[in-house]
DNA sequence: CTGAAAGCGCTTACAG
DNA sequence: CTGAAAGCGCTTACAG
C-alpha cells in the first residue's frame, strides 16, 4: 500500500538501510546492469520495507525525461474531443507518459498561456485538439518541444497535423449507396463554411461521377443538427420525390432525416436508404431503423497524434495526414432479417 | 515567444545578467517583498531578455507545491465524465493547477497503478470520477494526499464524495408535473440495480405522496436507452391509457417516449406531458417537442470536487455531499407560443 | 535589501 | 561491481 508516510522516504534512506551508496541504490532500482544480483535484491527489499516511492519530479530534473505531455483542447464541450483523448491516453499509457489536460475554451490568449505553462512544466510534447477539421493558425515553429495538431490542422505546412479525411469518408458513404444499387441520391450536409461540409460534398460528387451518376438535386447545406436534417429532408422530398437514398453529412442530420421519412410512411431502406457520417453510437444505434454510417476512427487519430510526439523522425514527416474512416453497416441501408 | 533555446536558460543565467545573486533573482521573480523595486526591475528585464522560462519541476522539488492533481476516470467513454472534467478544469485553472488525466478503463488493477504513479509524481490531490452514482470500494485512507470521489461515492464514510442528489432531482421533476396540473403520472426508468434508478423512483413516489398522489401503474425499470423508452411507453399506454404525464429516468428514455407518443398522434404536452432527467442538450434540445428535463449540474459538481482538494478543513467534512439539480423547462411540459 | 550556503531527491560520469 | 562527487534548477532560512 502506498501511504502518507512514504512521501518522506528517499533514495538515501533506502541506500542506508541496504548498506550501499545512493548511486548503487539508484542503479539497482533502475538500470539492470552494473549491479550484482545480491545487491539488487537487498536494495529492492529495503525499498519495499520502507515503502519507498521514487520522486518522479527529481528524476525529471536530472535532465532525464519528465514523462509528461500537454493536451490542449479548444473546447471540451464538443463531441469529438473525448474519443481523441481516449486514443491519446491509450498511446501514452503504454509508455507510462502522463497527459496534462487543458481546456482553452475557445480563447486564443488562454491557449497561449497554457502553452507557456506547459513548457515551464517541461512537457515532452504538446497535442492541440481542435473542435473542427478546419485550418487554424499555427502556434509557431520554435516551441521547443514537438507539437502536433489533432482533428484540426495547422495553417503552416511545417507543422504536423492529423485530421479526418473528409473526402474519403464521404466517398465511402457514397460508394456504399451505389453498391446497394441506389442511383438517385440526395445530399444533405452541415455548415458550408466548414471544410468538413465542403470536402465531404466533393467526395460524394466525385464518387458518384465515377459511376456515371449525379446528385439528385443540389446539395443542401445548413447546420449539423437534427432540426436541419428534418427540414432539409422535407424539402428534398418535395423537390426530388424520385430519390432512393439520402447521404447525410452527419449522424445528427441523418436522425432528422429518418424521423421525417418515418413520419411520411416512407420505408427505410426499401424506398429510401439513409446513411450518416460520424458513427456517433448514441445516435446511430438507437434510431429506427438503426443508422448505417461512417466511423471517423477518432480514437485511432488520437493514438497517432500521441505517437507522433515520440516519433524520432517526425521532423521529416511534417504536413497534414488525412486519416480514413470505415463504414459501419446497420439497418438503414441493409436491414437484417 | 517561448522558444526552444529558452529551455537552456536557468535562474543562474538571469542572476548573472542582472548582476545579482541567484537568491535575489528568485525573490525578485516570485515573492513581492524583500527586494528593491530597482533590483526587481533589473531582474525582470534580464529574464525577459533571456527568454527565461522557470522550471516548475525544480520548484516542486524544493518541497514547495507541485501544482498538479490527478484525475482518474473509470470510463472516459461515458457521457458524464466530460462535464465533470470541465468543472474540474475550471476550478483548478484559477489556481494555476494542472490536472493529469488518466483513464482506468474500468480496470481496478489499472486504477491502483495509476494511483501509485500519480503519488510518485507528487500530485497534491486526486479526484476519482465514477461513471455511475453507485457506491464503489474506497481506495483507502492513507493515500498521503487528499482524495475525493466525484459522481460515484466511496463505500467508506471517512472518504469525501460529491455526487448527484438523485432523490432531489427526481422530486423536482415530479413537482414540476404536479405544478402544471398533472395528476396521473407514469414513471419509466433505467436499470433497477443502479442507485440512480432507485433513488429517483423514491423521489418521485414521495413527492407525489406529498400531494396526495400515487404513480399510475408500477414504475417500469429497464435500461437507459431510447429503445427501452419506446417499448416501455407502449406498455404504459396500453395498461394505463388514462395517464397525463410520463416522468422518465433519463433523457434517452424520454426521447423514446416522445417518439412513440408522436407516432400515436398523442399531443405533447396537451394530452401527455413528458419530462426527462439529465439535460443532455443534444437529446433534449433537438427532440419534438423539445424536452423539459432536470439539469444535473455536473460541471458544478466537478468544480466542487476540485475545490475540496484544497479545502483546508476538508478533513472535518468527510462523507457524501449530494448536489442538487435544477429544472430546465422546454416544450414537452410548457410549450412556447 | 542582498547574498552565500545548504538542500530538495535523484542520476550520471568518473574512479576505484 | 561499488561509491564519492557533482549537478539538475530552484527556494529557503540565515547572516550581513
Amino acid at each position: 500500500m502506498t501511504t502518507a508516510k512514504d512521501a518522506g522516504v528517499s533514495l538515501a534512506d533506502v541506500a542506508k538501510r541496504a548498506n550501499v551508496s545512493q548511486a548503487t541504490a539508484s542503479k539497482a532500482l533502475n538500470a539492470k546492469f552494473d549491479v550484482s544480483p545480491k545487491t539488487r535484491a537487498r536494495v529492492e527489499r529495503a525499498a519495499r520495507e520502507l515503502g519507498y516511492v521514487p520522486n518522479t519530479l527529481a528524476r525529471g530534473l536530472t535532465g532525464g525525461r519528465t514523462g509528461t505531455v500537454g493536451v490542449i483542447t479548444s473546447d471540451l464541450d464538443g463531441r469529438f474531443a473525448l474519443p481523441i483523448l481516449m486514443g491519446v491516453e491509450d498511446a501514452l499509457g503504454a509508455d507510462r507518459v502522463f497527459a496534462f489536460l487543458c481546456d482553452a475554451r475557445g480563447d486564443d490568449l488562454r491557449e497561449r498561456q497554457l502553452l507557456k505553462s506547459l513548457i515551464q512544466r517541461r512537457v515532452e510534447g504538446i497535442i492541440i485538439v481542435g473542435n473542427q477539421t478546419d485550418e487554424r493558425p499555427s502556434l509557431g515553429q520554435d516551441i521547443g518541444v514537438p507539437i502536433v495538431y489533432a482533428y484540426c490542422m495547422s495553417d503552416d505546412p511545417r507543422d504536423r497535423s492529423i485530421t479526418v479525411d473528409n473526402y474519403q469518408v464521404a466517398s465511402v458513404a457514397a460508394q456504399h449507396l451505389i453498391d446497394i444499387g441506389r442511383r438517385r441520391i440526395a445530399h444533405i450536409s452541415g455548415e458550408a463554411p466548414h471544410s468538413a461540409a465542403r470536402r465531404r460534398k466533393d467526395g460524394v460528387v466525385d464518387t458518384l461521377a465515377s459511376s456515371g451518376l449525379e446528385l439528385s438535386g443540389e446539395p443542401l447545406f445548413g447546420d449539423w443538427s437534427e432540426g436541419w436534417g428534418r427540414a432539409a429532408t422535407a424539402m428534398v422530398l418535395d423537390r426530388n420525390p424520385e430519390i432512393d437514398a439520402i447521404l447525410c453529412g452527419s449522424d445528427q442530420i441523418a436522425r432528422g432525416a429518418l424521423d421525417v421519412l418515418r413520419e411520411r410512411n416512407i420505408s427505410v431502406p426499401q424506398q429510401i436508404a439513409v446513411i450518416g457520417i460520424d458513427n456517433w453510437e448514441l445516435l446511430a444505434a438507437n434510431s429506427r431503423p438503426s443508422l448505417t454510417t461512417v466511423d471517423l476512427n477518432l480514437e485511432r487519430l488520437g493514438r497517432i497524434a500521441a505517437q507522433c510526439l515520440y516519433d524520432p523522425d517526425a521532423a521529416d514527416r511534417s504536413g497534414i495526414s488525412y486519416e480514413p474512416g470505415a463504414i459501419v453497416i446497420r439497418d438503414s441501408t441493409i436491414p437484417r432479417y
